[in-house]
DNA sequence: ATTTAATCTTTAAATAAAATTAAAACCACA
DNA sequence: TGTGGTTTTAATTTTATTTAAAGATTAAAT
């Protein structure tokens, strides 16, 4: 495939620069332009593959720019970078028909990423992944369902993610504490037993009928699954 | 192999010399038209396996050619060459049905290069478009339309696309954002459900009739494609 | 063995989130 | 300027999550 034409519009001289040599290092051609006016006659009079505006440009802001482009019609991916701290840039910058954003500074490595992102089409078949099995509990991780005995569980979102960590953790006990940051994402005490009346929902469901119960309560620290 | 066929469109003589020449050293058969007029009767009386058009071409330009062509159902990758500068007002030579585009001046080796892709991607295409079969239901990739115990479903593009990707990852569970990053090309969220309107568009199409469903709601994950 | 305090489990109701749907608004194209 | 395609809005329905409070169990002390 030809190589990937790419105009950068980056006022800010080592920034550009160092853009367009590592993109030119992964096998972009990249031209820059320093300021929004420059940005909008390469934009409008030159067929590109993708476009990277920043924000805060002199004479054309990046969303004006945009606005710009789109308005001719033209649907070239348009990839916004935005100052840090500036959370409105995200909705503005969608509503002007941007593509992606990207917020300064960033990782080369997630520039790139989000380039090839923009070309990835529907046509991608995802990959398959493994699925996770204690005993005869199976966590099926593309279907999103546990099996036990062969026999088909459903579970709610929560529920998948608090078993997927047990599983993953076989052998091992875990606290509270531990569960609530990997699985609630929260970092406090909340106060509340969500967590106890979670294992509750998934012993319900995967072990209650069973004789040999895979979730164990190791009290005053927390629980543990096992294969007996 | 045999030597690909060749069209070129180019009212410059002296370019035009250089790209049938170099072209023919390289093993390509090439004939040249010198107006947009004599081009299109040489498009559309003849098959070529690549035809390369001018922007700017006396009596109909490369866009219009370009059109024209595309119109009358021929297929053939075609390669626009446009002078820097020149801005491409409201049509975009993709949007005319082009397949690539070159600016000029260009290198030769870059011209050889494009030329080889192209015809690259136009013979694998024609390869790959195997219809995708999921139970009952059969996408048709080359006809653009989706097939239901053999009734046909016309579906619009963002469907077709949506469909694709669902067939394409039969027993796998897709997220939201999974889906507008790989149908819609977005990689944040727009806070509207888009998606879900489409899911109910596809499902009144090709599922609500039958009883055997296809697309299952998996709440909180996202959907996925089953032959139960 | 019994008591006690701490810890864990269960239940049901309240709250919040997610999914569905119809209809309206928007947009590009002919 | 109408038409079909696309996107957004908003009301409704369904489902999930959180909470609080009561009930049960456990480990240690007597």
């Amino acid at each position: 495939m030809a190589a990937l034409n790419i105009l950068l519009v980056e006022d800010e001289p080592r920034l550009a620069e160092f853009v367009k040599k590592g993109l030119e290092e992964n096998g972009f051609k990249v031209e820059v332009a320093f300021d929004g006016q420059i940005g909008k006659i390469f934009a409008l009079s030159k067929i590109y593959d993708l476009m990277i505006f920043d924000v805060n440009l002199p004479k054309i802001s990046g969303l004006e720019l945009t606005k710009i482009v789109r308005n001719e019609q033209i649907k070239t991916p348009i990839l916004i970078l935005t100052a840090m701290g500036t959370t409105l840039d995200k909705v503005q910058g969608f509503e002007a028909g941007a593509d992606d954003y990207l917020v300064k500074p960033f990782d080369f490595l997630e520039l790139i990423a989000r380039i090839n992102a923009l070309y990835r089409r529907a046509t991608e078949v995802k990959e398959l992944k493994k699925n996770l099995i204690v005993s005869d509990l199976e966590l099926d991780l593309n279907e999103k369902v546990a099996r036990r005995e062969g026999k088909e569980i459903s579970l709610t979102s929560r529920e998948f993610m608090l078993l997927e960590f047990f599983m993953r953790n076989t052998g091992k006990v875990i606290s509270r504490v531990e569960i609530a940051e990997k699985v609630w994402n929260l970092n406090f005490d909340t106060g509340t037993n969500t967590i106890d009346v979670y294992i509750n929902f998934l012993r319900k469901k995967m072990d209650s009928k069973q004789d040999a119960k895979l979730i164990h309560t190791v009290i005053g620290m927390g629980y543990m699954m096992k294969a007996v």
